[in-house]
DNA sequence: TGTACATCAGTGAACGCGCGTTCACTGATGTAC
DNA sequence: TGTACATCAGTGAACGCGCGTTCACTGATGTAC
């Protein structure tokens, strides 16, 4: 008995936290860590495929059936941690200009927490707009990622607009050479690229003139 | 005996194609089949997670042990398709443009096929430019990959030596935007982007502006 | 203040899956005599 | 021309892995009497 039990103690797994289990009423609790550490590790590892329930319970300190009683999917915990960044993205971004600025200057600010985003979070910037965004059904339409494009069509529709030229256009050519930096930047590791805000400013400033 | 054998020749499995042994000295032929049933099935099914030695072994009407006669790892099968794509990629870039236009005409011409490539085989795209091709070593660095920017980088230079301009710079910004159209327009599908040469050349053009 | 009980947060074992890779082998082919 | 043999292309069974998900359950907690 005693040998058994400090056996069991001792042998404390891979687990980092030691947890005491919620109260009854507090099971919402348990809701929140989960996301936090499936966060964290997406964050840190890097892409989704890495990413597993049973690596999330380990984090957390609980075993992977524990998560079904907050969410009946891995795709649903997914979504959950998907929804909260988008919603943080398009707070950083709206954050990143006062609106009291020149649209140009609006732009060219977004334009740099953007993409300081996606490379300080590669993980995250992954399944916020790279190829698993796809399959989770967060595409462009209705989705909030719409939120986080507006933020970016607006000001170039101010600026465009009474020039004449189309600002649905010009946004998504901004939109796509941002994601490529943020993208190549990540990925091509070896190529000298140069500081980023000076080629943000470049891009944006080029993309926008008429 | 009969029954057995006419069962097992009967239940043949999903293979499609009925193969018959190559002869001693032919083994070689096999390394080519593998090589282009994952090509194809990369360029299908379109991310490198789905690739599995035994789905390939499956097209081929092989088993899955036989490609270590050629190949002694999963990585070094994809290498080879990546080689070889990469090579094709920068022939298709180098015929895009005679080398009498001007560089500008060659850019844009370079551009658009490059572009055009990258969405008609996101699947292969993405092995050579994508996550993937990090850790498959495959980064900017000596790799055939350079051969590729360098059929942008050089007539950018043409263009901006003459002015002053970085060109490295203004390429990899170009390389980006590139980038960022292929793979937004891959992953966001439902977003209305018009249509594609527009979008690259006015990438193009304004990318390039002074 | 003390006991019986219902609640419910979380466990542990098991499922079937497809994967990359290993290993000992089979059996058709071309060659040597 | 016919037989014995070595070669070697490819097989089939098995390994251990981590995965998402299911299921029947345990046991600490708060509550009712």
């Amino acid at each position: 008995m005693f040998s058994r039990l400090s056996t069991v103690t001792t042998d404390q797994p891979r687990p980092a936290a030691r947890r005491t289990r919620n109260r009854p009423g507090e099971g919402e609790r348990l809701r929140a860590e989960i996301v936090q550490a499936a966060d964290r590790l997406l964050a840190d590892a890097g892409s989704v495929e890495r990413l597993s329930l049973r690596g999330i319970a380990r984090a957390v300190g609980i075993t992977a059936p524990a998560i079904y009683a907050h969410f009946s999917t891995k795709e649903a915990l997914l979504a959950a941690i998907v929804e909260r960044r988008f919603a943080g993205l398009a707070d950083t971004l709206a954050g990143a200009a006062s609106s009291a600025d020149e649209p140009r200057a609006v732009v060219r600010a977004r334009a740099r927490a953007y993409v300081r985003f996606g490379l300080e979070h590669p993980g995250i910037y992954a399944v916020l707009f790279g190829p698993a965004a796809d399959h989770l059904g967060l595409a462009y339409s209705g989705s909030p990622g719409e939120r986080v494009f507006a933020l970016l069509l607006d000001p170039v529709a101010e600026l465009m607009t009474p020039r004449g030229d189309d600002p649905l256009a010009r946004a998504a050519d901004l939109w796509a050479a941002l994601h490529g930096v943020v993208a190549l930047r990540s990925t091509q590791t070896g190529f000298p690229w140069g500081d980023l805000d000076p080629q943000v400013d470049r891009v944006v400033d080029r993309l926008l003139a008429s």
